[in-house]
DNA sequence: ACGAGGTCCTGCGAGC
DNA sequence: TGCTCGCAGGACCTCG
């Protein structure tokens, strides 16, 4: 699923064949997956839209034109790409936009449990105000997960989850930050101890660059923008690999559905 | 402030 | 083989 890494990806791919371009027509197949917006504002906004920029927050990806702001949050199934064709039926295209001088823009997204925003500068304001801070910004400190982490009881793994404490960690990235922390990821997350918080930035912000540099995690459907499966996945420690061997220590790898609901792998022996 | 549970949506794997 | 069923996921919501 895209998290940040996978987000960053395709991305990369296709600003450079967007910035600059102005749209054309704009196609969208269903009325579900829009937030805020209606379809009839949405394409009558893309239409003739200069791109001036496209960027990555959290995990979504943001095109901006003069005259607002399309956001892409891609989901679970979501996945962006610049193409020299219209999509096919059965593509699970929700959204395509012609381009000038050729190409496509097209937004796939099978289970459509992706959304798109239409924002113009004061809402992408908010929007992105709302959101917690990037983790491989700069500024991003041990120090500043540590205050995020201690404003919360919860487990430390749904605050890493949580898009208003931090943006672009979502389910793999986090039980992988946390295995390589060695921190259980039930533990209340102000209960990190500040060697731990320390170990759980840097591992964090290792797993994530080193993610992107492999072009993100191909679990199931996840493509990078030319259509290639990500390689980071082979990388992967306990994602999905409950009842398999713990990399380090051997033990069979823990599974709980304790922590929101969600699936968590975990080493009860390295992870305290 | 927290956990629990429901909602959206559909492909897919499990089970019969 | 062919069906049904329940799960999976991120974000958001309500309720206790």
């Amino acid at each position: 699923m895209p998290e940040l890494p996978e987000v960053e990806t395709f991305v990369r791919a296709v600003r450079p064949r967007l910035v600059g371009r102005r749209f054309l027509s704009a196609r969208l197949s269903h009325d579900d997956v829009l937030r805020g917006v209606t379809r009839r504002s949405l394409l009558a906004g893309l239409r003739g839209a200069r791109v001036v920029d496209v960027f990555r927050r959290a995990k979504h990806a943001a095109i901006v034109t003069a005259r607002g702001t399309l956001v892409i949050q891609p989901g679970m199934t979501g996945s962006l790409t610049v193409r020299g064709r219209p999509a096919a039926a059965g593509e699970y295209a929700v959204l395509q936009v012609r381009l000038d001088r050729g190409g496509q823009l097209v937004y796939r997204d099978p289970r459509r449990l992706g959304t798109l925003l239409w924002l113009d500068a004061p809402g992408w304001e908010a929007y992105t105000g709302g959101l917690g801070p990037e983790p491989l910004d700069p500024g991003f400190s041990a120090s500043g997960l540590g205050s995020i982490l201690a404003g919360s009881r919860a487990a430390v793994k749904k605050v890493m989850m949580d898009q208003h404490a931090l943006a672009g960690v979502g389910n793999i990235y986090a039980q992988e930050a946390l295995f390589a922390a060695g921190i259980d990821p039930s533990k209340p997350a102000r209960d990190v101890a500040p060697a731990g918080v320390r170990r759980l930035h840097r591992q964090l912000v290792r797993i994530l660059r080193a993610a992107i540099a492999a072009e993100g995690s191909t679990v199931r459907d996840y493509r990078t923008g030319s259509g290639a499966r990500g390689r980071f996945q082979f990388e992967l420690k306990v994602y999905d690999r409950e009842g398999e061997p713990c990399v380090l220590c051997g033990t069979l790898l823990s599974g709980t559905h304790a922590i929101d609901g969600r699936i968590t792998v975990f080493c009860h022996r390295c992870q305290t």
